[in-house]
DNA sequence: CGCTCACAGTCAGGTTGTCGGCAGGTGGGG
DNA sequence: CCCCACCTGCCGACAACCTGACTGTGAGCG
């Protein structure tokens, strides 16, 4: 269903978590400490919803959450801790999270919350901005007309349309459109750029894609 | 901040809600029964978030809410139920919530996560003094506009907000910004700052960066 | 089997934006 | 009044990016 980084300490309650995760259809990014969480949740990692704890051994992970935010992570975050207070509570979410359960948990709850924080992002557009993405036809339709793409065209573009006005980074581009561990070179995403590009242009398209030097691209 | 529907039918919950909603700037939208919600929460009100009873005197508060989507209402839901099982919980998020609170809440946190919920939607990034920093989309906005940043100077002006108020050193911006254990000149800052203060200047920011002599940089 | 076509990926060359620094001007504090 | 910190305009180097042409591969077809 999605990427899940998940960020805990205790092996107890990291395998009940792990192993409903996975039982659900979640692929894992694992980490056991904030430093580790800082490491492997950057803002390239392809991630859809962040599961922190918040006593951790080396730090605390509303610091973590907000280090991950100030670097350009912006996935939802759902705080899993035992602090129940309503000044935990309040705290939390001041630091940037998105959902925030007590524990001891409802593993079935945390995957309910966890759907609901997935979902919210990807239903974020089939239409952006005057533009129609077709899944089925692997086209996608303006106003003035309709291009087929291909299969990697189509992913890319659905990649960086999935999050308009947002720059999305080259590497998240890749991770998207290609399998798992393939290297492309950086001048094969430009070229696949410039393809769709020109196909965009060819519908008179009103978004177009921009380029963020060094960064990634980005729907305006 | 926004307009949230509220639907409850006991007066006294009705009644501390509505304060606290008020008292934190929402404008309100206010149904007793299912019956009235479905009339007031209609597709084209523009409601950002619906507050729902679940036991309602008419009518199961998780039919109305999907009746409300099934008519083309997206706001997002929470509901807030003495219903506190996790199987009634899995019910509330099967039927379209975005997030479920059990009474008796803290009107606090419902607040913070009425704030989740609108905050989505809307924009995002860090606010200081009228100026927004977004991470996502290397850019920052003020009222009359936005301006793209480029990488080092998003992270030189992160620096400096970081902190409205203070002063910040030079040397902890130079920290900030560039990778460890490099050299910059004196002048290359302040050329850095220079850009930064023509794009700020660009979308007529309400806020500056004034220099404080010796020491370093400030927002005012 | 050989031809054609569409797609993925590469290469080389040109173009542009960012970075960092220089040189000269400006202004405040001693 | 002088010095030093800072401002400003400007420029060169370099990397990132764009562009158009080209190669390799595999499917479809007569």
């Amino acid at each position: 269903m999605g990427v899940i980084g998940v960020c805990e300490d205790q092996e107890a309650i990291r395998k009940v978590l792990l192993r409903g995760l996975r039982g659900a259809g979640h692929d894992l990014i694992v980490a056991h400490t904030g430093a580790e969480a800082l490491r492997s949740f950057g803002a390239d990692a392809p991630i859809d919803v962040i599961l922190m704890d918040i006593g951790l051994p080396d730090s605390d992970g509303r610091d973590v959450v907000q280090a991950l935010k100030s670097v350009g992570q912006d996935a939802p975050v759902l705080f899993l801790t035992a602090l129940g207070d309503t000044r935990d509570k309040l705290q939390g979410f001041a630091a940037g999270a998105d959902d925030y359960v007590v524990k001891p948990f409802d593993l079935a709850e945390v995957l309910a919350r966890i759907d609901v924080l997935t979902a919210r992002r990807g239903s974020r557009g089939a239409t952006v901005g005057g533009l129609v993405l077709d899944p089925v036809a692997h086209a996608v339709r303006s106003a003035t007309g309709e291009v087929m793409l291909t299969p990697t065209e189509f992913r890319m573009l659905a990649a960086i349309t999935s999050r308009p006005g947002e720059v999305v980074r080259r590497r998240t581009v890749v991770a998207a459109a290609w399998p798992d561990g393939s290297y492309v070179s950086e001048n094969t995403i430009d070229s696949f750029i410039r393809r769709i590009r020109t196909k965009l242009a060819s519908i008179d398209s009103p978004t177009g894609i921009t380029t963020v030097r060094g960064v990634g691209f980005r729907v305006s």
